[in-house]
DNA sequence: ACTTACCGTAAGTCATGACTTACCTAGATG
DNA sequence: CATCTAGGTAAGTCATGACTTACGGTAAGT
């Protein structure tokens, strides 16, 4: 039942900033954090909220900390919206063809 | 665009609940308020910002309010993350090659 | 027409969380 | 050993949003 913080993780802007540099590999808590508008230690918190939602991982690389996306973090919110999505269609279909039979019973 | 309001939508718990009960089909707002321990004006603020958000529906049906979950809403998150996941895994795939030559150089 | 369901909106309260600055620890470097 | 860089933690502030009650408006039933 992770993917309820992931999802709640992804719902803050800045830490979607934050998601959107990893997208093209791992980076230091520094690198991140330059360029945006908010101070170090609030991009250190939204990195914790990150990774204790399983979206990403951490590897202590001598004096730095490299963060990167954590793919099955990723897929456990795709396997949830997927159910949601078969479940959506398939009332979707199901409220049509009562519709259906309604106006047929005019 | 209408992802972003969607992620947020989702992460209240909450909403999720609402969510969860119209899985099975539409509802009108007082059967999704009936056993929920929130009042029924809460739960119509939570509806309005779930249609909002593109992931429900409504249709006014006599003197009540019919929500359905949006496939399309649910499908544009899909599709983000399907993109995030695709981005996630390369990353990782890259770091894993780098990794290895690193230890091939020591 | 009067009343009774059904539902959205307004205004106000209160908790959560996203920031800040200050501080501390652990490796790298001279 | 001294210092500098990299980064996590603590405490406090402030805005956002999730509730509440009160109210208004429309369709159905009598």
């Amino acid at each position: 039942m992770t993917y309820l913080d992931a999802i709640a993780a992804l719902a803050d802007p800045t830490r979607r900033v934050i998601i959107d540099r990893l997208r093209s590999g791992p980076l230091p808590v520094g690198a991140i954090a330059k360029g945006m508008d908010i101070s170090r230690p609030a991009v250190s918190q939204h990195l914790r909220v990150l990774s204790d939602a399983g979206l990403l991982t951490v590897t202590p690389e001598g004096n730095r900390r490299l963060y990167a996306i954590a793919p099955e973090g990723v897929d456990a919110l795709r396997r949830y919206l997927d159910t949601l999505w078969d479940d959506a269609l398939a009332a979707f279909a199901r409220a049509a063809t009562e519709k259906a039979k309604e106006n047929k019973d005019d």
